[in-house]
DNA sequence: TTTTCAATACTTGTC
DNA sequence: GTATTGAAAA
């Protein structure tokens, strides 16, 4: 289909958008300072936007859009602006539906890499070897697509991880590499040289499912446009303009295809933060920041560099540890703000303790009158929120995990998507392996093994195949009859797609296959929340017209929205807060080994550690007011206790920004030698602080040095209000919703002590559980 | 075929 | 310490 002739392009209504552009004065360049007007005012030729954190980024970003259109410089559909993330173009969306009024139309190139190259690699799919409706495979699919390729190959996949391939698959998509562009270094890298050969035969298997991996929607779209000029002139001509978001953390592959693009027209604006690129594991290169004025010549940079969320005192530590990083390109941040609260360093004597004094602030700035969704915790590893979760649901906080296991990659909800996608296209073969047998039905790994043969066979897909094969004697008899019935059921619901409407649809498969039975007889304690995210996703459908519409969309899109509004402190890891910010930020485990992460060290040297220290300063950067810095001397890792050193990013900060509270005994193996500004402080002049007064008061009562007693009776006192209504007795049986089915030991006023059944013996507040 | 037990690994994670 | 995963036993 020819594009430019589908769109609105001629010169009568490009007229007519003109002569608006002299009706309405444009109000959404008010309160911008000089630097934002500057970016958003440039509109021709190549622009980099140094953004610091939080300097308006995103308001630049949606200014310049709605600049673009409301002076008539081009149509909504001649705008490619992309993102990282659906939130970010949701955002983005719904911004620029503010500044113009109502919502925008036509803003079909508005949105993430991947989105963007899907649209188009739909649009000439015939020139990849692919179907417009093709399968995007998500990780659990490509893994079991390698699994099968290396089985196939004769490759001992203990040896050789399908895990592994698949992560070196990602890196070389990651880096534009293709089978046939692919080093002799790179091939050696898994199963004895035959890295390439295994390549070939996974993209070939590709195309015979017709299917793409996440990394295709980039990869073969710069194929794409590297192989047919004509497509890459359509598209060279139709996108006059080009935005992109956090330019830091684009890959090589995405790199060369915006390249291509703003070739012809050179009007690419790119948006982003050197120090903030936290990606380079994922393949994200600082290097297309850093290098952005040789890649485009005669490019203009601007930095902006007014801080409009923190503190001076926030931000002078953290522009002094980042100061510490060699490869950036270097910005000043600053704020016309009062002076602040200096940040805060902790020291504890292992992670429970920093767990529990944390939650105690946290209670008292809340008695103070803080909102507990003001208050976010940081941390470098997930495996961190753990003592927090265990700390919050014993006082009874109301808390929430952010950037957990998306919704679409909860197995209930691919299962569910499975049953959909195979009768929307039955020759889906990875739908109909991962269904097959679930709930079981009795159709175990032999039966599929055989069947899996006879379709490789007959050349035909698995669910042809099962038909065929029930009516021959090649499995045995019980798996046969299921396997029937399985066919048959599935036929059945293919025959009711143009019938019904696809949301009634989906609750009868989900009803007759059994599955939803499946979960309603699991004693497991997540089996309640499966239920509900299966009803979610049941309801999730309804925006869509119709069942192809809708799961071409849910691969890349789908989403569980945060329902729940009520207030409760955010808790996540530090890459999942880029972009967030908060009132108060605690950032628990400053230790040496676990931040900078010794596996950052080990794998990638100085330039790891400069990513670790990036993260550091996203982390500090995301508050705005205090931010408690804190590290334990003694963590328990994997199974076992480590003593550990505080982090050199906290010597890194500049000691004027700072206040130490920290018992001295806690900081004795700083990580440099010989002693430091910042232990001087400690050594010579804490004992007079409050700080230190503090800690010595404290002594006699553990280390409950930030709750004063009188709180800890208040958080009792709100504690037993709430559950005044409910009364338990020993041995009745109750359900946690972390912990699952429990019986009460020990009752003590609001307090039980539960033998739960999968979690072991634990304390909660009364509040929590529910009598079953 | 299904259940159970042992082996393993364990930083960060969008689409 | 624990969650997941694969292979042996029921």
């Amino acid at each position: 289909m020819s594009i430019s002739g589908s769109d609105p392009f001629d010169l009568a209504e490009t007229e007519t958008l003109a002569a608006r552009e002299h009706a309405a004065p444009p109000t959404y360049l008010e309160g911008l300072n000089e630097a934002q007007r500057k970016a958003i005012e440039t509109t021709e030729g190549p622009l980099l936007v140094l953004a610091g954190a939080g300097t308006g980024k995103t308001r630049v970003l949606t200014t310049r859009l709605a600049h673009l259109l409301h002076t008539a410089r081009a149509w909504p559909g001649q705008i490619l602006a992309v993102t990282f993330t659906n939130k970010a173009a949701r955002e983005m969306k719904g911004r620029i539906g503010g500044l113009i009024g109502g919502t925008v139309e036509g803003m079909q190139w508005l949105g993430t890499f991947h989105s963007i190259g899907a649209q188009i690699l739909r649009r000439h799919a015939e020139l990849v070897d692919l179907k417009s409706n093709f399968t995007i495979l998500d990780t659990d699919d490509q893994i079991r697509l390698i699994k099968q390729i290396l089985s196939a190959e004769n490759i001992d996949d203990k040896r050789w991880p399908p895990r592994a391939f698949a992560a070196l698959l990602d890196q070389w998509k990651n880096r534009g590499l293709y089978f046939d562009t692919l080093p002799h270094s790179e091939t050696q890298r898994f199963a004895n040289g035959k890295a390439g050969d295994l390549f070939k035969l996974y993209q070939q298997r590709l195309k015979t499912l017709n299917a793409a991996d996440f990394g295709d929607l980039i990869c073969e779209c710069v194929r794409l446009l590297k192989d047919n000029p004509a497509v890459l002139e359509e598209y060279q001509r139709r996108f006059t303009y080009i935005m992109v978001d956090e330019y830091q953390d684009t890959n090589v592959a995405q790199y060369l295809w915006l390249r291509l693009l703003a070739q012809k027209r050179q009007n690419i604006c790119c948006v982003g933060d050197d120090d903030q690129s936290i990606y380079g594991w994922r393949g994200a290169e600082v290097d297309n920041i850093l290098r952005f004025e040789k890649d485009f010549p005669g490019a203009q940079i601007i930095r902006l560099e007014q801080n409009y969320r923190s503190t001076p005192q926030i931000l002078g530590a953290a522009s002094g540890l980042i100061g510490a990083n060699e490869n950036r390109l270097g910005k000043t941040l600053w704020t016309d703000q009062g002076d602040g609260a200096p940040v805060s360093i902790r020291g504890y004597w292992d992670g429970e303790q920093e767990a529990r004094a944390i939650a105690d602030q946290i209670e008292s700035l809340q008695t103070k009158g803080l909102p507990l969704d003001q208050a976010a915790i940081l941390v470098r590893a997930s495996f961190q929120m753990r003592e927090f979760e265990d700390r919050f649901i014993m006082l009874g906080i109301p808390y929430r995990v952010l950037g957990g296991p998306r919704f679409y990659e909860r197995a209930e909800i691919r299962d569910a998507l499975a049953y959909l996608r195979l009768i929307n296209s039955p020759s889906d073969d990875l739908a109909f392996e991962r269904i097959v047998n679930r709930p079981k039905r009795g159709i175990g790994n032999a039966s599929i093994q055989v069947l899996q043969k006879f379709a490789r066979a007959q050349g035909i897909p698995l669910l042809q195949a099962s038909k065929r094969i029930i009516e021959t004697d090649e499995i045995s008899s019980r798996a046969r009859n299921a396997l029937r019935d399985f066919v048959g059921m599935i036929d059945r619901w293919i025959e009711l797609i143009p019938t019904l409407p696809h949301t009634d649809l989906a609750e009868i498969i989900l009803d007759e296959s059994g599955y939803t039975e499946m979960w309603q007889n699991d004693k497991s304690a997540d089996a309640p929340g499966r239920l509900d995210n299966l009803r979610e996703f049941v309801r999730s459908m309804e925006e869509f017209d119709n069942l192809a519409g809708f799961l071409e969309h849910v691969s890349l899109v789908m989403e569980m929205e945060q329902s729940d509004q009520s207030e409760k402190v955010s808790l996540m890891t530090l890459h999942a807060a880029k972009g967030l910010e908060f009132p108060v930020v605690f950032l628990p485990g400053w230790e040496e080994g676990l931040f900078p992460h010794q596996r950052s060290l080990d794998e990638s040297g100085t330039s790891g550690l400069e990513e670790e220290r990036r993260l550091a300063y996203v982390g500090l950067t995301r508050a705005k007011e205090r931010a408690f810095v804190s590290f334990a001397a003694n963590r328990r890792i994997h199974a076992q206790w480590q003593s550990s050193i505080p982090s050199r990013f906290i010597e890194e900060m500049p000691t004027e920004h700072l206040e130490v509270e920290t018992d001295r005994g806690l900081y004795s193996g700083a990580p440099t030698a010989g002693r430091s500004p910042l232990q001087e402080a400690v050594f010579e002049g804490q004992y007079e602080s409050p700080g230190w007064k503090r800690a010595q008061a404290a002594k006699a009562g553990g280390f409950a040095a930030a709750s004063p007693p009188q709180l800890e009776q208040q958080a009792e006192l709100t504690a037993s209000s709430l559950s005044s209504a409910v009364n338990f007795n020993i041995g009745e049986r109750v359900f946690h919703q972390k912990f699952g089915y429990g019986q009460i030991e020990l009752v003590d006023g609001n307090k039980l002590t539960v033998q739960f059944e999968k979690a072991g013996r634990k304390k909660v507040v009364d509040s929590f559980v529910e009598r079953v």
